[in-house]
DNA sequence: TTAACTGTATTATACGCATAGTACGGTTGC
DNA sequence: GCAACCGTACTATGCGTATAATACAGTTAA
């Protein structure tokens, strides 16, 4: 079963959105199994303590990219094969590195200066010193 | 006069809170100085090709957090003091880099890899190879 | 002074996201 | 078979964002 305990909803970015982010964040770092079995869309959306159109909004979208399997009546699956692997990586971890890089390049910083924040924060990213 | 000419408006976020951002990054990189004037409303959304509208919503929320200020009838101009520039780069870098670097960690990346993720995309941003 | 421009406010419409409630048919396990 | 659960679909409402069209008062420069 495919846990959602690590998936806090931030208000501002559409849920169903971040319910998407945290499947393709489960398939990329390993947690998700192909296979998996997901929540059912009454039980999630209880869990989560949203409506349960908001996950069917999630569930359709994943499906669409063919990250989960669903039929009417029976259980959804991931579906995780080496290249939605790679795909989501693509997307979350490359994707997120070129946004970061972009805005601190247009921010003044130089690499070096990036590299010794990224160091900075990779381990102590509650400080509030400056 | 504060230039808008690096600021490419993107679909699926809020466009006023763009051109807050496009302020914030000015402010701290130096391209906006204490008491560089803005353009007008009209203008601004002229320039831009959004609603009056929506500059004025964005222009509301600067003047709330104390980055310009406005008068009826007068122009805006930027309020840049050392406090203001070490909160945006705060908001702006550091809060950046701790998002980003906890989603890698998040996506079981070890800060090696990060660190050569940055490297590889700072000056290729648009890399497509894998 | 006066005309042009400014910031500001208002009403209305449209769209996406989220919610609420309900309903239908398919699947599953007893 | 049948009850319980499942995915799916639908209508309706509320909110935030963005648009459109005005309107009004303050500022500024000729």
């Amino acid at each position: 079963m495919i846990s959602f305990d690590g998936l806090r909803l931030e208000e501002g970015r559409p849920i169903y959105l971040q319910i998407v982010l945290h499947i393709k964040r489960g398939i990329v770092s390993g947690a998700i199994a192909d296979g998996d079995e997901l929540p059912s869309r009454r039980i999630l959306s209880a869990l989560l303590g949203v409506n349960p159109n908001t996950v069917q909004k999630a569930c359709r979208a994943l499906e669409e990219e063919g990250l989960i399997t669903s039929h009417a009546g029976a259980r959804s699956f991931a579906v995780v094969t080496p290249e939605t692997i790679a795909a989501c990586r693509a997307e979350l971890v490359r994707g997120g590195a070129e946004s970061w890089a972009r805005s601190a390049r247009g921010l003044g910083l130089g690499l070096d200066e990036a590299l010794e924040l990224i160091r900075e924060v990779w381990d102590n990213p509650k400080e509030e010193e400056q």
